[in-house]
RNA sequence: AGCGAAUUAGCUCAGCCGGUUAGAGCGACGGAAUCAUAAUCCGCAGGUCCCCAGUUCGAAUCUGGGAUUCGCUACCA
């Protein structure tokens, strides 16, 4: 097998809000595929960092009455310790509010001016008097020009749905100070996303090798126009003082969009760690890289991934990604994510009821099918998903035969190959490496269906798989072979179910690894054994091997564990959240904000 | 509003380049077993495949219309 090298990342968190279960489908979802891609024995670098720049940043600060840099100090520590409480691991967590980051947001700039691809406009923007900073669109409120509903954000209204610009409203009004916006102009300077250059390489990019999902590239399509069209405008990437990020060189007052900044992120956090391990940082991010470079984002910001991002790195002498990997949004309960049902639930509040991390990360890949779909997690459906899959079914296979083995073997597995069996039947000859071999056969179709993401059916074929272990072992009745002891033939049939049955344990722990490494953990631990590669599935456990005596290798969910959930969920959310009923999901995320008495831990 | 996606058993989902009686898991019901955290195994029942029309020898699968849900329509993180 050839060594891949492969550079993975997940989309950067906003230092704004807490982790949710939402957030949780794309990091498990990435941290799943890095796994993966690392019990291959590929070289795999998982990197993220918190997105910390922006307008939301620095207002929230000063309410909280702290520096930015506090809050952002705050975030990262609370962002990092829930991902890590999810067994979600990444090779470097960085912030985009460092050196790094700096540096490449400058030099990628720079390069772009180089080369004629940044021009200078005047731009005419709402204006807060009082706070005297310009104001983004959703930072202005007003009444709906059509059905006169109050407080409607600038460009649409909640009420009856309607769509019109800011300008449109009644009585607008700035949020942050509350009064009136006043319009003034500004210079801005813009990434000429218009030009050939990047029309004309976003048109092949987007359309070949596979770089995005098929549904992706055909919303390209229209994003992009067809041939002649000129749909892409230029993309406005500076903001006027005040504003939390990175200064553009030589504009004084003029600072970095913090969306120039965000992907620039994934580059300093790799940077900050490739300085920390040594690594060639320009085999990953120079222009002609043979390593694989992923990332894993949600479909919203697919705009910024897919258009702004290439075309950056196409003008600036790095890399362009091997693929970009979106995934849907999560619904709960069929419905989108709302306070209003106290399904709005962060992953500390998950936590804190007792439920494993690792439910939730089999639930997902149950659920997940590298497709742009949403996924819905229900509770119902997530209790009983659980308990009979994994509780039930693979953890219990464990639990069977174990006892047999400490009990009557020494905790010594026998390995039919190894031993003389001139004394069995052709029967129980045949049997065990029957079973062995079906579960590996099954390995190459498991392994594709993880490359390719499609999760649900590796998981649904592990499960049929485990299904047929359970059928084994209740044909083989160890439990009346056992009353026979003194009979050779029943003691050797008893010893040779016990172990392939044991086996086979160890091959689902391996295929079952990348989604649930604790528990997988805790297989090994039980089964005596280093930490298992996929290589090791034709590794059977040795002649003699001894294992541990068994104990509980993960409990079932409990309904009330769930009910208390929601409940503590209810109680959160009314200290927490303003009382905006926003339909927008991305809104919502937006505007849960965690009071920051909470988060200073 | 325009564009796109989805709609299959009580629940969660496969199937969908047209072709034999529409599949799985869970749940329900019946049985077996008692090694295992009441876990497991076997059997059985459940579906006008959103609706209407069309193409076709034949449509869950193709076309048109409609309903419902969701998303996108950048300068919003």
């Amino acid at each position: 097998m050839n060594k891949r090298k492969i550079l993975i990342t997940s989309a950067l968190p906003y230092a704004n809000g807490s982790i949710h279960l939402g957030h949780l489908v794309e990091y498990i979802q990435t941290d799943i595929w890095s796994r993966f891609q690392k019990i291959q024995g590929h070289e795999v670098y998982y990197i993220c960092a918190d997105d910390a720049h922006g307008t939301p940043i620095m207002l929230r600060a000063e309410t909280e009455g702290v520096t930015p840099e506090k809050l952002i100090s705050l975030m990262y520590n609370e962002h990092l310790r829930d991902f890590t409480n999810f067994h979600i691991k990444f090779d470097n967590y960085y912030t985009t509010h460092s050196p790094e980051t700096s540096y490449y947001s400058k030099d990628i700039y720079n390069k772009l001016k180089d080369a004629g691809l940044i021009a200078i406009r005047n731009i005419e923007q709402f204006y807060d008097p009082v706070k005297n900073m310009f104001l983004p669109d959703r930072f202005i409120k007003g009444e709906c020009p059509k059905c006169s509903a109050k407080d409607q954000y600038g460009d649409n209204c909640e009420a009856c749905g309607a769509a019109y610009a800011p300008n449109d409203l009644i009585n607008p009004y700035s949020v942050i100070s509350g009064t009136p916006p006043i319009t003034k102009n500004s210079e801005h300077f813009f990434f000429r996303l218009s030009d050939h250059r990047c029309i004309d390489f976003l048109r092949c990019w987007t359309n070949e090798a596979d770089h995005l999902q098929p549904e992706v590239a055909n919303k390209m399509q229209e994003w992009l126009g067809g041939a002649g069209e000129k749909k892409l405008s230029d993309w406005d990437i500076s903001r006027d003082a005040p504003y939390f990020g990175f200064e553009i060189p030589d504009a004084p007052g003029k600072y970095f969009y913090v969306w120039l900044d965000a992907p620039i992120g994934y580059m300093g956090s790799f940077k900050n760690f490739c300085e920390k391990n040594n690594i060639d940082f320009d085999e990953f991010w120079g222009e002609n890289a043979t390593t694989e470079l992923y990332h894993f984002i949600g479909k919203d910001i697919l705009y910024f991934h897919a258009l702004f991002w290439p075309a950056m790195l196409k003008n600036t002498g790095y890399r362009i990604p091997t693929k970009i990997f979106a995934h849907g949004f999560l619904t709960i309960n069929g419905e989108k994510m709302s306070k209003s049902r106290n399904t709005f639930i962060t992953a500390r509040s998950y936590l804190e009821q007792g439920l494993d991390p690792e439910y939730l990360r089999y639930y997902y890949a149950a659920k997940l099918n590298g497709t742009m779909e949403d996924i819905d997690l229900n509770f119902v459906d997530f209790i009983a998903r659980v308990n009979s899959d994994l509780v039930g079914k693979y953890v219990n296979i464990a639990s069977r035969a174990a006892g047999f083995l400490v009990n009557h073997f020494n905790c010594q597995v026998t390995n039919l190959s190894n031993q003389n069996t001139t004394h069995l039947s052709p029967e129980l000859k045949k049997f065990k490496p029957n079973l062995v071999e079906e579960l590996l056969k099954s390995a190459d179709v498991i392994q594709a269906y993880l490359e390719n993401r499609h999760y649900s059916l590796a998981i649904s074929t592990i499960m049929t798989l485990t299904g047929k272990v359970n059928e084994y072992w209740d044909q083989q009745k160890p439990w009346e072979k056992a009353k026979q002891l003194d009979d050779i033939t029943q003691r050797d049939a008893l010893h040779i179910a016990s172990s392939t049955t044991i086996e086979c344990f160890r091959i689902l722990t391996i295929f079952l690894k990348p989604i649930v490494p604790e528990l997988a953990k805790r297989a090994e631990a039980f089964l005596n054994i280093q930490p298992l590669h996929w290589k090791d599935l034709w590794n059977a456990l040795p002649q003699g091997h001894k294992i541990n005596t068994y104990r509980h290798l993960m409990t079932r969910i409990n309904q009330t564990q769930i009910d208390a959930l929601i409940d503590t969920n209810k109680q959160v959310l009314g200290l927490s959240m303003d009382n905006t009923s926003s339909q927008n999901n991305i809104k919502i995320q937006q505007y849960i904000v965690t009071p920051i008495s909470k988060i200073i831990l």
